[in-house]
DNA sequence: TAAAGTAGTTTATTTTATAAACCAAATAAT
DNA sequence: ATTATTTGGTTTATAAAATAAACTACTTTA
């Protein structure tokens, strides 16, 4: 009845940046950071993890000197993310059983 | 920009058994085993929490001679649950920032 | 009366999330 | 010029959570 959550986008930091990179196409560690709340520590981790999954890609660039890390969505990730949604629907409708 | 998801119900067994709650105003302990797919020691463990956010009451009773456990929604768990849905809908739907 | 099933709880283990500590390079201050 | 300080992170340690395994108690069936 209740299909299982992909557990990569059922944790509130990892969605909120899938989120975030499907409304802005690309965006760079700082930013990330500054519209998640998130530490960077912990930012760190989690990019690592969807990175890993195939979910985002994160290329190290640099923008002059600084160091620049770019994450952008992956046709995975959002296929992950549109399936996750609907799958959870089920659990956030609760008057539409099958 | 990402308002913090409610803990107790941004997991999927917990968040499961409060839908099937509100979806049925009332449940034995065996119907949530078997329709959540939860352990019993898990469901156990999770009702608990539920019952002492005071998100769902806990009554045990007797169904003949058999122990019989119900569990309720309560008005708390009802709000929180509908606080939790809209908060997720902001990162369900990345194409409606603020 | 022994075995098996029902209805759970408690406790231990594994996994996950999070934060604290750390590192390297660049910029700013003295 | 060398010493803070800031930026941009990573690594590692800790805390919290989920889950499963083991256990209890009582009931029904063989």
């Amino acid at each position: 009845m209740f299909k299982p959550l992909d557990p990569l986008l059922h944790s509130e930091l990892r969605l909120a940046v899938v989120s975030l990179l499907i409304s802005t196409e690309e965006a760079e560690f700082p930013f990330i950071k500054e519209q998640t709340g998130a530490t960077a520590g912990n930012l760190s981790v989690q990019l690592d993890k969807l990175a890993t999954a195939g979910y985002i890609t994160v290329e190290k660039t640099f923008k002059g000197k600084r160091p620049c890390t770019l994450c952008r969505i992956t046709p995975t990730g959002l296929k992950a993310f549109e399936q996750y949604v609907e799958t959870l629907r089920e659990y956030l409708n609760p008057n539409s059983q099958e």
